[in-house]
DNA sequence: TGACGATTGATTATCGATAATCCATAATCT
DNA sequence: AGATTATGGATTATCGATAATCAATCGTCA
């Protein structure tokens, strides 16, 4: 088992090793980017870390000042309601376009219910995260606008899943049953209301973010 | 009163400059862009050319393959179309929230709507796209949401206005006459009548784009 | 002729070094 | 002391040069 590194060049591996870290919590918000440092660390130059920092500003994941370093952003309450406003709307519209749901796609959101429910009734933070990412990814990808999924794979990184499955972590289960009446729907194939449901739980959800 | 443009670094001067060009159509569809070229034509070095490029790159201005160059993304007819969905939701969401609109607002819309009648009537398209530009920008700024007017940016460059307003040209006259009711509903404070109509326009545009 | 591989010119990706700037702290002045 | 201005170390922004890679060309041989 070797490294795949020399596939594709620096500069995106970096971007990718980093992005996954932030994502992950492995580099805390608010954590500093020494761009020598990090050339150290993938034994390359300063050049391609550089344009992988950039690349993560533009996605908004980290955030530069001239002369001052690059930091993981922290998420900024305001910044989060914003975040779960704009996945308001783009899921709703995205289970509009999403029926009818081919069976496959059923099955697989009716699974990442089911873990859903379970990661909530074992007080599972991570694992809940990461079934309610792949639910309300699929709804999108199901959508078949490649748009709307990078701009919504793009605003997880504002949105903060993890964290924010942490701070409600006392009501995992109610929010984990809030998604049962979104798959009903989508199973009838009635988009509209599938996307009133999850528009309205997105709405609720913003109402309990920390501020 | 002097010229803030060395407070910012290159990188970023190089990225507005090309960004601008690029969307006012001075760089076509397919051109290319050497990194020495453009480094002597800005009297840099490569650094700061390769990384507003990655940026553009990110934002979906243009188009970068390994060591084969980057250039400027056609636009797509899926792509755009997909485009257009998004900003169908985003601009309709906006009206919604940005109501009522202060009467600094409402007048500088009442402005560009004017010099976009007379730019149908001239079939001056440039005018015509910088002035719709700045309309639907500014009901998004309205929506005091700063993401969406983020991600609304961004979609312009995929949106590919000046080309669309091209394609269009034959029936400017009408499309303007498109945008009186949605001023007149934001005028009177009726944010959900205005978002129908501004999702209503944007999907006619939707169904009359090249495919 | 025409498929194939080597050669070369052009361009990108990366490097190592330098200039510009920031921050904290020391030195100076009042 | 308190405020203000140098100074030094650390870090970013940019530079100029080199390595890696690609695309087109051309010569070779079946």
């Amino acid at each position: 088992m070797s490294q795949p590194l020399l596939r594709r060049c620096m500069r995106d591996q970096i971007r990718d090793r980093l992005l996954e870290r932030i994502l992950e919590g492995t580099y805390a918000p608010g954590h500093r980017f020494v761009e020598l440092d990090l050339a150290a660390e993938f034994q390359v130059s300063q050049s391609p870390v550089r344009e992988a920092l950039r690349e993560l500003e533009v996605m908004g994941a980290v955030d530069s000042l001239r002369y001052k370093g690059t930091r993981v952003r922290s998420p900024n309450p305001v910044e989060m309601a914003e975040a779960y406003a704009l996945r308001a709307i783009l899921e709703q519209r995205s289970a509009e376009l999403a029926v009818p749901c081919p069976p496959a796609v059923l099955d697989s959101l009716r699974a990442d219910l089911v873990a859903l429910h379970e990661a909530a009734r074992d007080r599972d933070v991570a694992r809940y995260s990461r079934h309610a990412f792949n639910f309300h990814r699929s709804i999108v990808v199901q959508s078949g606008n490649h748009l709307f999924l990078e701009i919504w794979e793009n605003v997880q990184t504002r949105a903060r899943l993890p964290f924010v499955a942490q701070h409600l972590s006392a009501e995992l289960a109610s929010c984990a049953a809030d998604h049962d009446p979104i798959l009903v729907a989508l199973e009838k194939g009635e988009g509209a209301s599938a996307g009133r449901l999850l528009r309205t739980f997105m709405e609720s959800l913003l109402a309990k973010l920390p501020r």
